[in-house]
DNA sequence: ACCGGGGTTGAGAACCGGTTTCAAGCGGGA
DNA sequence: TCCCGCTTGAAACCGGTTCTCAACCCCGGT
């Protein structure tokens, strides 16, 4: 939260009531947020925030590099702080949607050498494990397929 | 080609014109297709294939586990065939948008093992690494930034 | 404090992949 | 060849995201 003030008082951008809190909703949250998840916790709040403001700055949190913005397939996206914590991979349960986040030291070791080997300078990365979770496994009927077709298309 | 008409066969789905049109429009190309390319490729042909059917039958593909879909955050999906070639994850230069295709086995046993960690039933993953390639890294002014907003907007 | 102007905001419209609808048209077994 | 059920196409629809533009606010200069 102190790092996005700095980052404006940096590049002279106005540190707007809006921007405050859209910033604070999504660093004191540890969820993976979507946009509507964020205006529903803006909600009530005393400092009304439009949709197109929610994007905007949400946009502007990504390009500083302070939030990570992810794809599950659901159709819509996803956001997440990027504070202080190292990069991490995603798995994704496919029958419940629940997601479990890991590190790896041996993948990031990994990506680098790839990219380098086709000579490409490496920026970032994105490492997805799409299964079914132990939950699951245990009380489920065969949900790959179902749940295939509510994720996977459903779309927009 | 002859596994998309073989698998129609199987469970006595019709062949229609237009079918066989979308698939050996994937089949006959090595590139990631996307829905516009697709419509392209078709335009001319004698028999025309409205987009409802294009989408329909990618998806009949998809599920047929004969072409590969893919999400490169461009806002739209691209499509590939899965032949008979293993599974490979993908580099994507930031810049100018080409794609690369690599394997590893390594990254294969690890995502195994990392699933079975978490007590997941692993059913299929997704890795990209972005970066910027060798070409760009030449005659490039910094394109990172510029590019990023091409690609990683655009969405819906 | 006050001013001024350039960046920001919000409501709604526009946009755009993708999906659904439904009447008309085919495929292919009998 | 007949017929039924699945498929097709055009257009409507959907929902997330972006654009528009007039009103508004942040903030440096005074």
């Amino acid at each position: 939260m102190e790092r996005f003030r700095e980052y404006m008082r940096d590049r002279n951008l106005p540190l707007t009531h809006q921007r405050e809190a859209v910033a604070s909703a999504i660093f004191y949250s540890e969820e993976h947020l979507s946009v509507d998840d964020i205006e529903a916790a803006l909600r009530g709040n005393e400092v009304h925030v439009g949709k197109a403001t929610v994007y905007r700055t949400l946009d502007l949190l990504v390009r500083a590099g302070l939030v990570d913005e992810h794809d599950f397939g659901e159709g819509f996206r996803r956001f997440e702080p990027l504070s202080a914590r190292t990069h991490h991979e995603h798995l994704i349960c496919t029958s419940c949607g629940k997601v479990v986040e890991f590190t790896s030291e041996r993948i990031e070791r990994m990506k680098a050498l790839i990219a380098d080997e086709h000579g490409f300078r490496h920026h970032h990365h994105r490492l997805d494990i799409y299964g079914v979770c132990g939950d699951c496994q245990e009380h489920a009927v065969e949900p790959s397929e179902t749940r295939r077709s509510e994720l996977g298309r459903g779309s927009r």
